[in-house]
DNA sequence: TTGAAAGCGCTAACAC
DNA sequence: GTGTTAGCGCTTTCAA
């Protein structure tokens, strides 16, 4: 994949050295630890190094130094704009600390998450893992042998980026019950993911606070058609607000919504999680709970490669806030 | 990131051999050349490597083969969903090859788009590279020493995955002419974009076929705003049907053309490019050429992965079919 | 401040 | 079929 003059082979460090005067030894120290060189010896060597299109060879350099220089992510949907903000961010702080970054997309197959998970763990420094899917044991089990963090799941011992769902539920609820509402439904997401489970929570500790019932209908497949599903069972449940499990799902609410010749949010308001872009551009626009997915990418590559920091030090798990985003979906009951 | 029994430490080939009771070549032919050790060895190998949870080490066996078992791409933007379409299909179609793939987000800047292909090339078996904004010189430069494949770009001798957008466009000036529309504006993406000028230079040859005239506008940032601004120009424009370069800047025009009390498509008639899911939830639906993202990405690793082939071969430039979709944004004119 | 040399874990000749 | 051994390109003792 490289190249030194006409050879076609790359150049290596030998060639920098011969190029330079100077030892191989010699070599590697201008170019990782250069004060331990000479300044004029320093820059013959980077002359050189430059001449010959010189790059260090990373294999090498990781076989030595048992590091990779390589950070993982593996995810369940490129597909959705949730989890490719994530990866955004965290590549974004990846290349910032000079990593490079695996992506892995299990399709939302446990069985394949589980065998990417496995596999990239011994080819990076450090994994991110966002799989609403995988069971907690081969999971804590890649975490004691890896450097490995966790978004959106909470795990003993296990350093994770949090986004705290409860605080936007709240603010969710307390619009809700302002604008009247006092009977909504709930439309469940994946039973195992760990976002689902939060979100259901933080709704049951919330709604009795603001006078509100809550009926929880699912779970449904999180996306469009989940959605379009669920909107059936919406009208039967005689509530007058709904709140779906996230934004792609609510979309497919308000299609078919508005296919029954439902109106939103005249005869029905409606919300939905994540405030991915089309929630804003829909029409009408959607009153979400926005989730700090930038915020968690960057958190996330923090955690890793802050290390497990001292043996007493307690494991990291940090919660970032969420906040809800009123726009169009939601208005007084009728 | 590995970890043999207690001490923490992970098993390399020795300790398979060891525990094996052969040496360690027999080791690395029972786990890559199979056929060349006899069935019994194999199987004692298999399981001394199993109970010791022995992993290959990639960056040894790169260091020796010359190949590390990883692809690249960049990307300009993984908010976009066209890219994270393509990345989908391309990370799909490597693990299915039993490689790993490495993303990058340059952030549709042209310098760090070159970085970051010069940097991944060097790491990568193979590179795929969809970056509007790199120029010529560089991108030729680093496919000379390795292995790249363009997407959506021409450049001599270089290998490419290409959408071809003339025969979509094709389709929605015949569309649009046999509505009974003859004057239509086409807002213009990024001046330097290979996919713009295709698409520019498909409706200049496709409009008079159909007795259809066009105005030129932009370019405009090939994003929500962008569409917001070329909006104020469309209604100066004195035309009946809006073509946007993407989906994306489409929204923008629809949301404004809303605020400005311009109805579509009853109004105007308004089409956009890729065919991102929200354009088939907008309201109304969008009207636009589908671009096929999941077998470009298919196809750019198949033609990394077959190689320069025969030297007096031909470099492979393969064209991929575009398509209409007809939705609700476009109706005659008043 | 520099050089010589010993490997990191693996594969690929080359012998037997 | 299997073992011995020489490196792949680099970092890091240890001496000088």
């Amino acid at each position: 994949m490289r190249q030194r003059g006409i050879t076609g082979a790359p150049a290596t460090i030998r060639d920098v050295a011969r190029q330079a005067q100077v030892s191989v030894a010699t070599v590697s120290r201008a170019l990782s630890s250069p004060n331990l060189v000479r300044e004029e010896t320093r820059e013959r060597v980077l002359n050189a190094a430059a001449e010959l299109g010189y790059q260090p060879n990373r294999a090498a350099r990781g076989l030595i130094t048992g590091r990779t220089g390589n950070l993982g992510i593996v995810v369940p949907d490129l597909d959705n704009p949730f989890f490719t903000g994530v990866l955004k961010a965290v590549q974004a702080a990846a290349v910032q600390a000079d990593y490079s970054v695996f992506v892995a997309d299990s399709d939302e197959d446990p069985v394949v998450e589980e065998k990417l998970v496995r596999t990239m763990a011994q080819q990076v420094d450090g994994l991110i893992v966002c799989s609403p899917g995988l069971s907690d044991a081969p999971l804590l089990e890649v975490a004691a042998k890896s450097s490995l963090v966790l978004l959106n799941r909470v795990l003993p011992d296990v350093p994770a980026a949090l986004m705290n769902a409860a605080n936007g539920i709240e603010q969710l609820v307390a619009h809700l019950a302002e604008l009247g509402h006092e009977r909504v439904a709930f439309l469940s997401g994946p039973d195992t993911s760990w976002s689902n489970t939060q979100r259901r929570n933080g709704l049951r500790a919330a709604a009795p606070k603001h006078g509100l019932t809550v009926t929880e209908l699912g779970p449904y497949p999180p996306r469009y058609e989940g959605g379009v599903a669920a909107a059936e069972d919406v009208l039967g449940a005689e509530v007058t607000a709904t709140i779906a499990y996230n934004d792609v799902m609510a979309l497919g609410v308000l299609a078919r919504l508005r296919e029954e010749g439902v109106r939103v949010p005249e005869d029905m308001s409606l919300t939905g999680f994540d405030d991915l872009v089309f929630a804003g551009l829909c029409d009408p626009a959607m009153t979400t709970v926005a989730m700090p997915v930038r915020e968690a990418g960057r958190l996330a590559v923090e955690l890793l490669l802050a290390g497990p920091g001292e043996d007493d030090a307690p494991v990291r798990q940090e919660w970032l806030d969420t906040k809800l985003v009123v726009r169009a979906t939601t208005a007084p009951p009728r």
